[in-house]
DNA sequence: GCGATCAGCGG
DNA sequence: CTTTCGCTGATCGCT
């Protein structure tokens, strides 16, 4: 009985596929993941938190001297009473309880005090140390010295899967330090290599595909680099003009686009005024009016349906989008222009994947897929499987989904997954 | 021991 | 007035 219920709302939204022809197989995919685990090297994780606790020792010393007291630097309240009180540096920003000491409040106070480049580079080596050199070493199996995440495919709003115990979708990679972290995961052995697949600028693709806006669909035809043909676009220059400084501010229009900022958003992350945002924003629509106009009919019809769907038709319900409250209501706007987007990439790779599976499997392959990225795919491939590995992913990525634009998938293989 | 708060990581 | 999400760790006040 409830079967037929479940199948009946599944038919009903029209879901059928989704479930039973991604999702469930999917759900294998993601258990034999969670069950292979991934290789470290636990004495090269000790040896970086040991790396880590030395120069966080130094720092200690070195900020207690600037301050000319001790105290505890972990907690952001006596961190703010030394800055703000004892140091008498300007408050930037208040949180509900106190003042400020995020790295964007310590950012605009480093010319002002020397104690804050040292509590910057605390801040960071901490985090490096206590969340992922220790936590990461906490969940090492002892006997087979891998870590076995596991992932969830129900938490999120867009379709994304998450991780936890631990999270191997935010291992850092941003920073040399950080990337040392991706240092110590390895292939399963020797003879063995990782190999990784990434789309290039899945979402964006995404995004022409659905709006059919002309520009951005030439653009991916054409294989420009998106962040400069933007840049092009929206300051009015040509490509060959494009600054690095103009390449950004675009490439933070286009994260915008991406991930659903606000114009107050954009400004923050570009440390400028709200309105020189919006002026980005909208010069941003005037130049590809396709994406304009996906917006204002998808805001159309989420008002009437109440919700929006991605390429497989998942569904995400989003009442707020009429709101009377203005901030609810612009959440609720960029929720429901965002969705499809993020959505539809996790769609592309979900199916990818359960591809991927398959051909392993059919094909007797020893390879094994690890880790899912959002963005990208991981695996562990014999040696000898490499060529037969490589080409299954390339062909299973490339075209698990016909897009209008082309699906561009950029691979890299290496003993540890820093080299990646 | 638990929840709230603050902070910071990735895509 | 606002701030992308999901995750983890440290602190702190509470039971």
């Amino acid at each position: 009985a409830l079967k037929k219920a479940m199948d009946d709302r599944i038919n009903d939204y029209e879901m059928h596929s989704l479930f039973y022809d991604v999702e469930m197989p999917f759900s294998v995919v993601l258990s034999d993941m969670e069950h292979a685990g991934i290789r470290v090297n636990p004495d090269k994780l000790q040896e970086l938190s040991v790396k880590f606790g030395k120069k966080l020792i130094e720092l200690t010393k070195d900020i207690y001297d600037l301050a000319d007291t001790e105290f505890n630097i972990n907690s952001p309240k006596q961190l703010g009473e030394i800055l703000f009180e004892r140091l008498s540096l300007p408050v930037i920003k208040r949180t509900k309880t106190g003042y400020s000491t995020d790295a964007e409040v310590l950012e605009k106070l480093r010319a002002a005090h020397p104690i804050v480049e040292n509590i910057l580079e605390y801040r960071s080596l901490m985090k490096m140390k206590s969340t992922y050199a220790d936590g990461l070493l906490a969940l090492v199996d002892k006997n087979t010295e891998r870590i076995y995440t596991s992932f969830n495919q129900t938490v999120t709003s867009t379709g994304r899967i998450s991780s936890t115990e631990p999270n191997l979708q935010n291992i850092p990679v941003k920073t040399e330090e950080g990337r040392h972290i991706r240092g110590v995961f390895t292939a399963d052995g020797p003879g063995h290599v990782l190999l990784s697949g990434d789309y290039s600028q899945i979402e964006l693709r995404v995004l022409a595909h659905i709006s059919q806006d002309p520009g951005l669909i030439e653009a991916f035809i054409k294989g420009e680099d998106i962040h400069t043909r933007t840049a092009s676009e929206v300051f009015g220059v040509l490509p060959e003009e494009v600054t690095p400084l103009l390449r950004d501010r675009a490439k933070a229009v286009n994260f915008g686009i991406v991930y659903g900022i606000s114009d107050y958003g954009l400004a923050q992350g570009l440390g400028i005024s709200n309105q020189e945002a919006q002026e980005y924003i909208d010069a941003y629509f005037e130049r590809y009016p396709g994406v304009r106009d996906y917006v204002r009919e998808t805001i159309r019809s989420t008002k009437l349906s109440g919700y929006v769907t991605t390429l497989l038709n998942r569904r995400r319900y989003i009442p707020d989008i009429n709101s009377r409250n203005y901030h609810l209501r612009s959440f609720a706007e960029r929720t429901a222009m965002n969705t499809p987007i993020q959505g539809s990439a996790a769609d592309i790779i979900k199916v990818a994947m359960v591809k991927v599976y398959n051909h392993l499997k059919q094909n007797n392959l020893k390879a094994k897929i690890l880790l899912q990225v959002h963005d990208e795919i991981i695996l562990d491939v014999p040696e000898d499987e490499l060529s037969i590995v490589k080409q299954i992913l390339k062909q299973d990525m490339e075209n698990a989904i016909l897009l209008k634009v082309p699906l561009v998938v950029d691979f890299m293989q290496g003993y540890t997954w820093e080299e990646l």
